[in-house]
DNA sequence: GAGAGTGTTGTAAC
DNA sequence: GGTTACAACACTCT
């Protein structure tokens, strides 16, 4: 799920590759991604990539035409794999990540998650599925083979690589708005913690009048943007506060500690690569480093790492929330 | 084979 | 205006 340490290292990986970049041509696989803007394909072609900007979850290419943006969100299942045309024709690309000491991604599928029964449908390309829950599926070198079943929109660049956009669910879109009306969607989202304006002043404010649950103000973009349902579990132990409490019966001490657990979290996420959880890659094709890092996130039943206890999962404003009954309170 | 679960966001309902 | 509930979606596990 990528939430905003996912989105920052896929827009870091992609800034250097893609900038000077031109579009040949824009490949729809399935039009459901640019239901948006159908249009998109014919806008685009011909346009030179300039920068990558990010908002939150939400990314914003740029063009050398500066009255024109690219934006790509992708909600949960969403990759965005950058890919020579050496990658496309199938070859071992991970064969020259694992030598540069990076974790391959044929790595991780076999020892971090457990891969079971190998499922070909036919045409289709083999996915390996996970053994647990999820909907999402793990990462296999079946999965670098670009473009796989689940690639929906392959951006063409007159260089002979291309961009793929791989959705599973089908929830993520692409679309191009004018830079006017960018700058208008960019001022709907809240502070960010990894930005100056994340304040301690303006953290408090928001405290100051909401009368909802932690979490839910964690999770809601328009008042802190970037931080989704892993991250908000992670703060919330950090803090050593439950995510079900009212933020009104907060104490100051307690919305001074996950001001700065925010900070720290999204900080340490962005160092390590993001969390591969289900289905992040980052551009390049390679998992986040943070999942052996979270404390509390799909720990249900296991001891914390603080105290012992066993971790609890609840549901709260309809996501599953994780939290250590002892540590926090 | 049916139903629950997985989570982001826009929208409708309260 | 603020908050809550749910649909959208694909796929696996129970």
């Amino acid at each position: 799920m990528p939430e905003l340490p996912e989105v920052e290292t896929i827009r870091l990986s992609l800034f250097t590759p893609l900038r000077g970049k031109k579009i040949a041509r824009v490949e729809v696989r399935h039009p459901k991604i640019l239901r948006l803007d159908p249009k998109l394909p014919t806008i685009l072609k011909g346009q030179t990539i300039s920068s990558i900007d990010r908002i939150g979850k939400l990314l914003i290419l740029r063009f050398q035409k500066k009255e024109l943006a690219l934006l790509i969100h992708l909600k949960m299942t969403g990759q965005l794999i950058y890919a020579s045309g050496a990658k496309r024709a199938g070859l071992p690309a991970v064969a020259h990540k694992a030598k540069s000491g990076l974790p391959a991604v044929a790595h991780k599928a076999k020892s971090g998650l457990p891969a079971v029964a190998l499922k070909a449908k036919s045409g289709l390309p083999a996915v390996a599925h996970r053994a647990k829950a999820g909907g999402g599926h793990s990462l296999t070198q079946a999965d670098l083979k670009l473009p796989h079943a689940h690639s929906r929109v392959i951006i063409h660049f007159d260089d002979d690589t291309a961009l793929y956009l791989n959705d599973l669910r089908l929830f993520a879109y692409m679309r191009t708005a004018p830079t006017e009306e960018v700058t208008k969607i960019v001022a709907t989202y809240g502070i960010e913690p990894l930005q100056p304006n994340f304040t301690w002043p303006a953290f408090q404010k928001i405290f100051a009048k909401r009368k909802t649950i932690l979490k839910a103000v964690l999770l809601n973009q328009e008042v802190i943007s970037g931080i989704g349902n892993i991250y908000a579990d992670e703060i919330c132990y950090a803090a050593g506060v439950l995510p079900t409490r009212n933020v009104q019966k907060l104490k100051p001490d307690e919305v001074k500690k996950l001001f700065a657990a925010c900070k720290k979290i999204m900080k340490e996420a962005v160092a390590s690569g993001g969390t591969t959880f289900h289905s992040f890659l980052n551009g390049d094709s390679r998992p986040g480093g943070y999942r052996s890092k979270l404390r509390v996130y799909g720990r249900k039943g296991q001891p914390c790492k603080r105290c012992g206890t066993a971790i609890e999962k609840t549901v709260t404003v309809g996501r599953g929330t994780h939290f250590c009954p002892n540590c926090q309170t």
